[in-house]
RNA sequence: UGGGGGAUCGUCUAGCGGUAGGACGCCGGCCUUUGGAGCCGGCUACCUAGGUUCGAUUCCUAGUCCCCCAGCCA
């Protein structure tokens, strides 16, 4: 496996499994597994345990991680989820060889458990209601009752939990449950759910059951099922690990996994849970799993993100056991690293102002050499054609320029990026709107790049695109999603309350240069002095459509906030 | 306040008894035909109080604060 695929830091888990292969604890093997429920789309925070559990894997010899569907629950699963879990899982770059597996292929073993358990006196068939089962379960400070139906015996729970398997009862009449403890203080243990009647089919087994195993239950026999050593899993499961270790104990498995529980990732300003994104989708606050603005593996790489950055990001927030919420700064850090190397510069005007350079021949064309990428050489150069009439973007060119502003303005110079020195004389206003909608301007013909006077210094240099030659295109721009973090709103109050208006501004007037007539869906580039960008998939020859990955790091962006009145 | 966890720069994270490191961020400078990139410098942290020790972020005790658990979800 490549390098990438491994993490540079270690954390308390790594060195757990580093203390059990040195004991020769499960024989030295290393095997993980990264469970999803195949009952929506996989985000971010999925990737930080994809990244663990088949980083682990990928570091130790012999290691592999299995990529298993906890598909237990019929009523809230669909193929179409679980076609998608692997296209991202492999897009993140993680391979599971032939290790795919379902937990729903082992309805059949997991029932033969649950009789081995009833047969062991260690589980029965309860007939309390939903509702009396919860007044029996107590309270967090109160024990809780015995169900009336606990003591049935052996022969009678064998007989219920076939017929409920049969199908002869409706949902809610019987469960299985674990005969554990109803005094625990932890409430997993006051005598869980096993299975549950469910008269629903299911993706995979169709009608073949209408019981269905319970998570607790079905967790820990497939994980020792599959032979994990090694059972990551998220903070909220800590104290059902006793649950965990009763369930493969009693059922006397022939593989003792170990779980080992770590802090779920948080972004802030990013939306998370499953529920959410569900809503978002749903209820068409945004266009789909895959919408740029989600943080879905599926929306980031719309966006443009790539699997490197991912990867090295969730490599960089680690692995501990306190709750942590990590700043998006830090993953946009990383997507501007990776691109930064490979992402083509192209110029692109996203907001055109009309440029007539007065001196410049008309119907003349030149081809001006530009550098694809300065970070890399062997990328090599293209050509651009710059002519009398140009785009700027209207952003450098301001009337009344403010204090360090240093673009264009009348009466001053600008370089015109890979070309000439320009100097505005003279501007034209739409009579109605008073909007400046032309610029007037002179070129210093010795100031060619190459040229005699290329190397006078001008106090900035601005990007722009040749009219008769530029592109139509659409960009799409995009901002947070949210304007408060979710984990602060309150949860009485509307989430989608605090949806940020402006997440996405199309442009649908944008110029390219013609270099990029040609490109296709999921081409990452850089708009030089903008930021990054990636081809759309609705994008077409005809009809170019842009998304703003992430803008560059934008000094005067910063100045211009700190000059804002406000 | 029944149980289970956790507290280190603004944010992540390292430190495993020898005197707090890294990354992001922020501030300043250099450089620059991207106000990009790069480079240099700076910023700020051990929850509190006791104790053990020559020495405690690390060990002990007592507090404080935060998170999770009362689904026939996972």
């Amino acid at each position: 496996m490549s390098t990438e695929s491994t993490s540079s830091h270690s954390d308390f888990i790594r060195e757990i499994v580093a203390a059990d292969r040195a004991a020769g604890k499960h024989a030295g093997q290393v095997v993980t597994r990264f469970p999803p429920e195949p009952n929506g789309y996989l985000h971010i925070g999925h990737a930080k345990s994809i990244c663990l559990n088949f980083g682990i894997a990928n570091e130790n010899p012999g290691g592999i991680c299995h990529l298993r569907m906890d598909d237990t629950n019929p009523t809230t699963e669909d193929p179409e989820y679980v076609q998608a879990i692997q296209d991202d899982v492999r897009w993140l770059g993680f391979d599971w060889q032939d290790k795919l597996f379902f937990a729903s292929d082992y309805f059949e073993r997991l029932y033969i458990y649950a009789v081995t358990l009833i047969k062991k006196d260690l589980a029965y068939v309860d007939s309390l209601s939903a509702d009396e089962m919860r007044r029996y379960r107590g309270t967090l400070t109160e024990p809780g009752q015995a169900s009336p139906f606990r003591n049935r015996s052996v022969d009678e729970n064998l007989d219920l939990f076939r017929r409920m398997r049969a199908g002869e009862f409706p949902d809610g009449a019987h469960v299985l449950r674990a005969k554990i403890d109803m005094a625990s203080p932890n409430i997993n243990l006051r005598d869980p759910v096993l299975y549950r009647i469910r008269h629903v089919a299911h993706y995979r087994t169709g009608a073949t059951w209408c019981i269905y195993p319970a998570y607790d239950f079905a967790h820990p026999l497939s994980d020792a099922i599959e032979g994990i050593t090694h059972s990551l899993c998220t903070l909220e499961f800590e104290d059902h690990r006793p649950l965990y270790d009763w369930v493969v104990e009693r059922c006397d498995t022939p593989q003792r996994p170990q779980q080992i529980e770590f802090a779920r990732l948080n972004v802030s300003f990013t939306v998370m849970s499953k529920r959410k994104l569900l809503d978002l989708v749903e209820r068409k606050l945004v266009d789909g799993w895959d919408d740029p603005r989600l943080p879905t593996l599926k929306g980031l790489k719309r966006r443009g993100f790539t699997p490197e950055a991912l990867r090295a990001f969730c490599d960089a927030i680690g692995v501990a056991k306190r709750d942590a919420v990590v700043e998006v700064q830090l993953l946009e850090y990383f997507v501007r690293e990776d691109l930064n190397k490979r992402a083509p510069r192209v110029m692109a005007v996203l907001r055109p102002l009309r440029v007539v350079i007065e001196n410049y021949s008309e119907g003349q064309v030149e081809p001006l050499d530009a550098i694809n990428n300065p970070e890399d050489p062997s990328a090599g150069t293209r050509q651009v054609p710059f002519s009398r009439t140009i785009y700027i973007d209207q952003d450098d060119f301001k009337e009344d320029p403010p204090k360090q502003f240093y673009r264009l303005t009348v009466g001053r110079e600008v370089r015109l990026r890979y070309a000439y020195i320009i100097k505005c004389i003279d501007l034209i206003k739409d009579p109605v709107t008073g909007e400046v909608i032309e610029l007037r301007c002179t070129y210093d013909p010795e100031t060619r790049s190459g040229g005699p006077q290329a190397q006078r210094k001008v106090k900035a240099t601005i990007h722009w695109v040749s009219a008769p030659h530029a592109l139509d295109a659409e960009i799409r721009l995009y901002e947070g999603l949210m304007l408060t973090d979710p984990g602060k709103i309150p949860p009485d109050e509307d989430w989608t309350q605090h949806l940020n208006p402006h997440s996405l501004e199309r442009l649908p007037d944008c110029k390219v240069e013609p270099s990029l007539a040609s490109v296709s869906s999921g081409t990452r580039l850089q708009f030089e002095r903008v930021g990054y960008f990636c081809v759309d998939p609705d994008s077409s020859p005809g009809r170019l459509v842009f998304n703003r990955t992430v803008t560059l790091k934008d000094a005067y962006a910063k100045i211009e906030k700190a000059q804002a009145p406000r």
